[in-house]
DNA sequence: CTGTTAGCGCATTCAG
DNA sequence: CTGAATGCGCTAACAG
């Protein structure tokens, strides 16, 4: 590639583009932004400026103008080796089809930090939002609401939705797999997650185990919580190992998720206990790991990506339909599936 | 919580705000830069303004009129179960600490997306931007330069780097592993790739592997092509079950990804082989699973997160320091760490 | 189909 | 430490 110049370093704005092409910048902007309302002989001239000069159109000032800046924010837990990091995929994916650009925020699982990440998204003038859970602060709701904004809630039902919600009941989820374990003959159940207070949607998958456990008069008191969200796989291999010494009698470990399963899992291997024939093991969530693994793991599925980009979908329609609809919040159910696998 | 009213559905502007405190826009507009010039007396009634009005200050117009936009531009071929992930980690982390927000772009391994990409970003006007990778059509190469903001590419060495570098050399990486595994005592080796010529880096780690074993005059067309990015398990699976059918002879497998050699580390366990003696398996970028599966797995580590701090520090750097800096352009080599593990 | 006028909501720059 | 005037680069609204 030839020696670049360093010239051309002043910006290049639509006016210069207007000159070059002989049109108005009115003109301009409606030929950059799809309107075909230019005659295809002005478009061609204003195509050739816009190569000529290498223009390319400055939406930050567009937006103002405006008043659409075609941001969607969205909050998520964390994106590293999780289930986020698929429905971030489904909302790309559909704000794409309609134009839209992401802005992300993670808390990496700091639930505290979901305030501030409003504040800071917010002051961007996304034209919709998305967050993660239902548990928020009086004030993050207050801004929320403030900001008079499609808000969607995924990943859980809140009890007390602030618009529109896409998700599932984590604690019924954990019920209706324990009620298949039941089913297939398992008694003595044991449970593995963490003890992070903050991570609600794993307290919530608790609380789903042991109510379960209580309508079938089982022990529902074996129950380790070891490691911080995100949970991985070493809090699997040692929480398994915990368990199995304090109850030894255990026949099946539910784990608040496939990682902490497969580590479970691995350490069985090591330690040459046979899977399920000594030890039985489901997780949650249908990560690609579990069904990839051998023995196969038992678990959840949700549809991660599909709560993504039912959530982008939710806020792409009430943008276009810019209807108040105070009375029109979708409750979107997402369904779950019990993967009876070789784990179990 | 009460029923929130739907009044004051009406924009509030830092105008409101200013009239509220009895001050100027400019005071509250330095008051909410952080900017310490403001008296505390006067500070504190606009903070009180701004809580009652619950106003949220608007970046887009304000950064029209500052040119400075606080966004970074990255864009990545992937963000699921991937090494990238971690990459975005590292830039999100980074750019946080410098009150810069990210905006992500994902090519889902198709090259030709780069150029739309880039445009679209741009549009942004973001202060700055990451690649990934260095190749890159000739008009996204000129978008950049005509961008004239700083542009750091990054997960590999390009020849003719745009301006900065954070990567290594995919090949080199690979020429160390199968070093390494000649000296472990190996000799017939085989190679597990994808099939999608756009991919790169894959390309290169296939040079790699090539070049390395012709040094030792050792058979290098023992490879398996199959499957297009981002690979995974059952590319794998079903890669290893070829290979060792048409070559039984083969003592070790490379594979280019680390889940590909868990993959077929499982299709191994599955058929009753026993992995390292009846065949070693290594794979590429020391995902969290392959240390913690079982036998672990033989891999080479790349500082994934790092490579992503360390671009977006130049970032920073170069933002703070607005130098023009044609000469100071930065080449930051990562290291590269052959982890010897069980599988092997 | 095209141009003109006006202004989006802030921060820069210069005065006080 | 504070305020007034001005304009960032673009698009809405209207007129032709």
């Amino acid at each position: 590639m030839a020696f670049m110049s360093t010239d051309n370093l002043k910006k290049i704005t639509m006016a210069d583009v207007a000159r070059e092409a002989g049109v108005s910048t009115m003109t301009v902007s409606r030929a950059l932004n799809k309107a075909n309302v230019v005659s295809a002989a002005t478009l061609s001239k204003i195509q050739k400026a816009v190569d000529d000069l290498g223009y390319v159109l400055d939406q930050s000032a567009g937006s103002l103008s405006s008043r659409k800046t075609g941001f969607v924010a969205a909050i998520i837990p964390s994106i590293n080796n999780s289930n986020f990091s698929e429905t971030a995929h489904g909302i790309t994916k559909e704000l794409e089809k309609n134009g839209l650009q992401l802005l992300l925020g993670y808390t990496d699982y700091m639930q505290e930090r979901e305030e501030e990440l409003v504040e800071s998204l917010l002051r961007r003038r996304p034209e919709g939002i998305i967050v993660t859970g239902g548990y928020h602060t009086d004030k993050t709701r207050r801004m929320l609401h403030a900001a008079a904004i499609p808000v969607v809630e995924m990943w859980d039902l809140p009890k007390q939705p602030i618009q529109h919600v896409v998700g599932f009941s984590n604690s019924r989820a954990i019920e209706k797999l324990v009620e298949h374990l039941y089913k297939e003959g398992y008694r003595s159940f044991c449970y593995l997650g963490g003890d992070d207070a903050d991570d609600t949607r794993g307290q919530d998958r608790l609380h789903g185990y042991q109510n379960q456990l209580k309508k079938y008069g089982l022990n529902h008191e074996r129950v380790v919580e070891i490691g911080q969200t995100p949970l991985s796989y070493e809090d699997g291999s040692r929480g398994i190992k915990i368990a199995l010494e304090k109850w030894p009698q255990t026949d099946v470990i539910v784990c608040v998720s496939d990682l902490m399963a497969f580590g479970a899992l691995v350490e069985c291997q090591r330690s040459g206990w046979n899977v399920p024939r000594d030890i039985a093991i489901a997780g949650f969530g249908d990560y690609e790991l579990s069904r990839n693994c051998y023995p196969e793991i038992t678990t959840i599925n949700v549809d991660c990506f599909g709560i993504g980009s039912q959530a982008a979908q939710i806020i792409c329609q009430q943008i276009q339909s810019h209807s108040e609809s105070e009375f029109s919040n979708k409750i979107i159910k997402q369904p779950i599936h019990i993967l009876p696998r070789e784990s179990t």
